[in-house]
DNA sequence: TGCATTGTTGACACCGGTATCATTCAGCCT
DNA sequence: AGGCTGAATGATACCGGTGTCAACAATGCA
């Protein structure tokens, strides 16, 4: 109380942060003019603002987002729920996002739920509910279970999913066409002339892979005496070994192969290298997602290309439109792009 | 207001979750008693807490984790800043603090700075004071630059650093000694028999790389004959490739590369495949951190591995500790094991 | 029976901000 | 001069929980 508007030093007795309250005495005006000049409020005198601004300056004051949290029924975070074990992938699409978030001060928080369905649903509805995130962001595979939209939209949380195909119940999606991406991939090992061909499949369980393999599946069924072999994989580098292993343990090898993400590709060139077999005289490989894993392996890896930051950043671009209550920038589909490198190249013989 | 002490589903009208006094109402007690079950108070009549719990499970209520943040003075929120770029490594790291954070109720809030040392401590703070996290994890190159820990301390945020070396200020620093592994490696290739042997640096600003290089170095520097060249190099893969083909131009090349994380190796792979270079028949390849990549590339590299997820957890575990006031376990100061794989073998001839 | 003790519960202030509404004070018009 | 208008500011009630302390009933003991 004494002193009460000279700006001054923080009071080193004090434990904790300085508040409002603290600026407003310094400044000798009321907490509600200090909370207007926090807000930017046009309505407040030049001189007060200036004295004001003086005082939070001086005190270091900076303040508590989960103090206005509460009052505004605004969080300013923006949670990231993914259940997925890709580090690089995860890591483009939390670097897209926080390139937005930063810009429009909003925090991410980043949740991770168990695998399984049910239990992922109601642990995501948990975080969604007790951390008051004002928006959330949702990555495959969870993205795809079954309930997931109507559960989010029972806690009232605006939610943007992001998934490789249209899904029922979230008023969001960013998806891409992944079948599409698929028949791309066909394309171009067939003019490449490559007859013997080989697919290893993500899970089943997911839309991705599903869609990779069909639209792959299509244009290869297009093709005449063409033979397809294919092998399950799970998007993991064992799997890729293995399936690698076995398309080309066969009595008449592929001389292609497409592996539904680069880590699996990435095996599949380890599992040539093992056998003898140069990549891509003898053998081609293709990946999907186009990772930095694809430009670090040798050879790079063709592979189609997934624009994760900018896939990232649009979502969370609308996710904070919405939740802002501006009209949200329409939903970004990406095209997906097969970027050829040194892994394919011409049929043998 | 109507059947106030009957549990009934939530009001389809109500905006928003329900409130610990819609609890309160519906179990016919005050939101004082409610608050002690939420919190497993012991002194609660267990007859009542039933009619709570039953109450609580019929409104599908969550308290909300910022009410209680405001009047705890808690947040349960853990800091993770970071200004890197290593996506594989910030990856497993981020994975090791949620494993532990997941297990005892916070959540993860994951904040990058900017890459210069004074708007980056600025940001920090800002960071850490504005969000009221209750504790921070920082990580290399940021935690590195002087300053921050006394940053961090005015604002009265306990905090974790990682580092290579022991960091003045931080009261919680997990450190290795990348010194020691630095030699090791030296000892690993002059133990094949290389004595034209190149080191690919990491960034000079960087304690990390300083440190390895320079147990490399002493322990070179120890063995008779031995030629050294080395460039300069920044962690990334691009630096990886122009420091591998400034080594391989010379006129007497290494026989045998030391790079000093594994994106560089990767890239020494890559320059070798180009210029026909069999690995390791010819050249023998390093890496350090002992990531994914590591293994994902053909010949999986011989590389220092750091176990990135046990040293996460530990550094989470030791915040908590803290923060709860109990006494922290001892910091970890992790072995660093150079784990030989494909890509070092003898000394050519 | 009287009284201290223990176990349960509630009233109320508080955490640090924002929102609503009232108040004050100039300046301007008639 | 009196009344009106609008800009600047403050008093006070929230937001949804927890902490303190008092009230109260039931129990144990003399």
């Amino acid at each position: 109380m004494t002193a009460a508007n000279v700006p001054s030093q923080p009071d080193p007795a004090r434990q904790g942060e300085p508040t409002i309250e603290d600026v407003a005495a310094a400044a000798g005006v009321s907490i509600r003019t200090v909370s207007r000049v926090l807000n930017k409020s046009p309505k407040v005198n030049a001189q007060t603002r200036e004295r004001i601004e003086a005082a939070i300056a001086a005190l270091r004051f900076r303040p508590s987002l989960r103090a206005r949290a509460l009052a505004m029924r605004r969080s300013f975070l923006i949670g990231l729920i993914h259940n997925d074990r890709n580090a690089l992938v995860l890591d483009s699409i939390q670097r897209g996002i926080v390139s937005v978030t930063a810009a429009q001060g909003y925090e991410l928080i980043v949740h991770s739920t168990p695998p399984e369905g049910a239990e992922a649903i109601a642990d995501a509805v948990a975080f969604a509910s007790r951390s008051r995130v004002d928006g959330l962001i949702v990555l495959p595979p969870i993205s795809g279970v079954d309930g997931l939209a109507a559960a989010l939209d029972a806690v009232q949380v605006p939610a943007v999913a992001v998934s490789s195909v249209p899904l029922d119940g979230f008023a969001g999606v960013i998806s891409s066409d992944e079948r599409a991406a698929g028949a791309q991939v066909a394309r171009h090992l067939l003019g490449l002339g490559h007859r013997a061909i080989g697919l290893i499949n993500g899970p089943a369980d997911m839309a991705s892979a599903r869609e990779r393999r069909a639209g792959f599946l299509a244009e290869i069924a297009q093709a005449p005496g063409v033979t397809l072999a294919e092998t399950p994989g799970d998007y993991t580098f064992a799997a890729g070994i293995a399936g690698a292993q076995a398309l080309l343990a066969a009595p008449a090898p592929p001389t292609a192969i497409f592996a539904a993400n680069d880590i699996m590709a990435a095996a599949v060139l380890k599992v040539a290298a093992a056998r003898g077999l140069a990549v891509p005289a003898q053998l081609s490989v293709v990946g999907f997602d186009g990772s930095l894993l694809a430009q670090m392996v040798t050879p790079a890896l063709t592979s189609v290309v997934r624009p994760f930051g900018a896939i990232a950043a649009a979502a969370t671009r609308h996710l904070i439109a919405r939740i802002e209550g501006g009209t949200p920038p329409p939903l970004f589909h990406p095209e997906l792009t097969l970027a050829p490198a040194e892994s394919t190249g011409p049929a043998p013989r």
